[in-house]
RNA sequence: GCGCCCGUAGCUCAGUCGGAUAGAGCACUGGUUUCCUAAACCAGGGGUCAGAGGUUCGAAUCCUCUCGGGCGUACCA
């Protein structure tokens, strides 16, 4: 069934057509944003006037000549400078109910494109051995609602889960792994006192020099003494500890890891800039080459190191991602996000191909090297001094980064996956970087003119103070207790309105509701605005929320239970109704609203604004509140009942789909 | 400096790519429960769409400039 709006389009377009000869005539039908406007309007007609050289309003009138829409509307009425007013017959209003009621497929009579694509879309991309926070959130949620609104439209579409597992932090990942293996050896954590203090002497620069080089010192020698036969070679722990380590408690091992990896990093952050240095070795023409190194970049060696030689750190390494992805599948989950390990495809995953790439992009001439780095100078972007900007596709000491990885991964999608859409969803900050990826991919001749690239951005989420969402000391909100405190909070609310449900009912219900609020607040925003949450604002009854709309489908559901009890079958009288009866205003409004759920579905589709979606059913919800609140169902008479029955069925499962289906967010009986 | 995003009611935000009198929610004021969940509904006040020019039948929306905010701008992602 073709959304209304799409066939008045249409309709329009080909009497325009027929009445000034014009081929290619736009009707612009929209909305009417006011009743006394009818239900849509044509504004198409003033700008082709211009066109044609005439006048606007005797042009409308020529056009509704050539227009036969009789079956759809009412007599068209011409306003203004030359709109076109057009107002639904009831018949076709309840035809077109009665249509998507009978839908068998789930599918609320919404046709599948006509032109479906083969899409990838990249999102969540969390990194390795980290905690999800709240920043993941959104790219998250919105990549899944995106992916589940292309899949529904019939778009073959592909997720990307590009996870960050190869970059700088994969050193790091490493150097994590040996302090967990010293403080073993000195039989203590010093890793957890030391993240304390440095957290603590941040403000005192003596203090933090003094304990940045006892860390050095014992690094030092923790590395010398860890030798079997040459200086640094780790065979005597490290490496032993390495090869047990999937022998260790996966859940012990990553909550120490956790911690070990926010040490290194702070440990990094703190000894920048205070010339501190360690002994490292280096693998030149077959043989070990020691020298001191600047203490901040030992991570960075072990990167290098581990991107060149492929042993059982890679191993290691492997197996912290596989703890990562373990901990984010449960986050994906508790989110109703519908990623699994199966889309999972990172940044490691392209590991061989990042030389390749390098290399092509030398031989076609376009990378050379600079400051020691090995550059593409991608046209139309400048730096701070005007001069052009690089984009870095391997590091002055021979890593690979996200440019790397990112340049591998847009020629693997297109090549390998045969992509005609790519979407990222990254927040706006990276930006710059995926314009020069798609230029750098376009100058390359990976990328052509029939595969369509897309960014889309959001902003940042901000707590109520208006500043990026922080802990009380200063750290990233991680995303698991951002949601424990929603359901504990809904929680709350369910017992204190509905005490004499059963427990598991109520955590249910909680859950729905706490998870269903945080998603919904984010949807609901424009996403390319920062936005601020709010606890309070999202879980309110009152306005744009999930649990107003939760509550709206609680209330027709409620409606069935009580029909039960007074003897209704409503099963049998929706199946008797071959036609509506509408009178009332409210039933009008909301039948007209239920209609138009493919156009808001599409609108949303078009520029991947989960938020236009939003706004679609919280005004199906503010409507079937109204419809509720005048228009009694079970007292109503017997010509009006199954009418308003029909209404209420249709609103539920409109706003079932909606939440459930597209937006991830589930629904409840009772609230 | 340059680039991108943004500036709409006291607050938080919409505004479907130029349409008619700029909309919600919160907060504020008043009203509605012998009636299907009042976690609701109804009514009311509240605006120089940051400012100034321009484009045209018509601008919150497009162009130019100014002011104000955020982000980015060579080896993090």
């Amino acid at each position: 069934m073709k959304p209304v709006i799409e066939i008045l389009n249409t309709r329009i377009a080909d009497a325009m057509t027929a009445a000034t000869g014009e081929s290619d005539c736009l009707a612009i039908v929209k909305q009417s944003g006011d009743v006394k406007f009818g239900h849509y309007q044509a504004n198409g007609c003033m700008a082709l006037a211009k066109r044609v050289k005439t006048n606007p309003r005797e042009l409308a009138a020529k056009v509704v000549e050539n227009l036969k829409i009789d079956d759809i509307c009412e007599t068209p009425e011409i306003a203004g400078p030359g709109f076109i007013n057009l107002t639904l017959k009831n018949d076709f209003l309840s035809d077109r109910l009665m249509e998507i009621a009978a839908d068998d497929k789930e599918r609320l009579a919404i046709d599948k494109t006509s032109t479906p694509k083969k899409v990838v879309v990249d999102f969540s991309s969390p990194n390795i051995a980290k905690q999800m926070h709240v920043g993941h959130l959104r790219s998250t949620i919105i990549g899944d609602t995106i992916a589940r609104i292309l899949n529904f439209l019939g778009h073959d579409v592909i997720k990307q889960n590009h996870i960050g597992d190869w970059g700088t932090q994969f050193g790091r990942v490493i150097l994590g792994l040996w302090h967990l293996c010293m403080a073993q050896k000195h039989g203590n954590t010093y890793y957890r006192t030391e993240l304390k203090e440095l957290k603590d002497c941040k403000e005192d620069d003596g203090k933090l020099k003094e304990l940045c080089l006892a860390i050095r010192d014992r690094h030092e020698k923790d590395w010398e003494e860890d030798r079997l036969d040459k200086r640094g070679d780790g065979e005597v722990l490290f490496h032993p500890y390495i090869k047990k380590l999937k022998g260790l408690d996966k859940g012990e091992l990553w909550s120490q890891f956790l911690e070990v990896y926010q040490y290194v990093n702070l440990v990094e952050e703190s000894i920048t800039g205070m010339n501190l240095e360690v002994p490292s070795r280096k693998m030149i023409d077959g043989e070990y080459v020691y020298s001191n190194m600047p203490y901040e970049s030992v991570s960075r060696l072990a990167t290098v190191m581990l991107q060149n030689e492929d042993d059982q750190e890679n191993k290691a390494w492997e197996y912290i991602s596989e703890l990562t992805l373990n901990y984010c599948q449960k986050i994906y989950d508790r989110l109703s996000v519908l990623l699994t390990e199966d889309d999972v495809c990172g940044e490691s995953f392209y590991k061989d191909r990042l030389p390749g790439i390098v290399e092509e992009l030398k031989d076609k001439d376009l990378a050379t090297e600079s400051e020691g780095a090995m550059c593409v100078f991608p046209e139309g972007f400048t730096n701070k001094e005007g001069n052009p900007l690089p984009f870095i596709i391997q590091k002055s000491d021979g890593a690979f980064l996200y440019a790397t990885t990112d340049l591998a991964a847009i020629n693997y999608r297109i090549k390998e996956l045969d992509a005609e859409k790519i979407i990222y969803v990254t927040d706006a900050r990276q930006q710059l970087h995926f314009q020069m990826l798609f230029a750098t991919a376009k100058a390359a001749g990976w990328l052509t003119d029939d595969v369509e690239v897309s960014h889309v951005t959001f902003g940042t989420m901000m707590g109520e103070d208006g500043k990026p969402l922080k802990t009380r000391s200063g750290e990233n909100v991680n995303l698991s207790d951002l949601l424990d405190e929603a359901v504990e909070r809904a929680s709350k609310v369910v017992e204190a309105k509905n005490p004499d449900l059963g427990d598991a009912e109520k955590a249910s219900i909680a859950n729905a509701v706490g998870i269903g609020a945080v998603k919904y607040a984010d949807f609901s925003n424009n996403r390319t605005t920062d936005f601020i949450f709010s606890f309070d604002k999202s879980l309110a009854m009152e306005g744009n929320t999930a649990p107003y709309m939760q509550y709206a489908y609680a209330r027709v559901k409620s409606i069935e239970r009580k029909a039960v009890d007074k003897g209704i079958d409503v099963a049998a009288e929706l199946t008797s109704l071959d036609t509506l009866n509408i009178t009332e205003p409210a039933e009008m409004d909301l039948a007209l609203h239920i209609i138009r759920y493919s156009e808001a579905i599409n609108v949303a589709a078009g520029d991947c604004r989960p938020n236009y979606l939003t706004a679609y059913l919280y005004d199906l919800a503010q409507k079937f509140s109204t419809f509720y609140n005048a228009c009694p169902v079970l007292i109503a008479t017997e010509d009006k009942r199954p009418t308003r029955l029909m209404l209420c069925d249709l609103t539920a499962k409109t706003i079932a789909h909606g939440l459930t289906n597209l937006l991830g967010i589930e629904v409840v009986e009772k609230m």
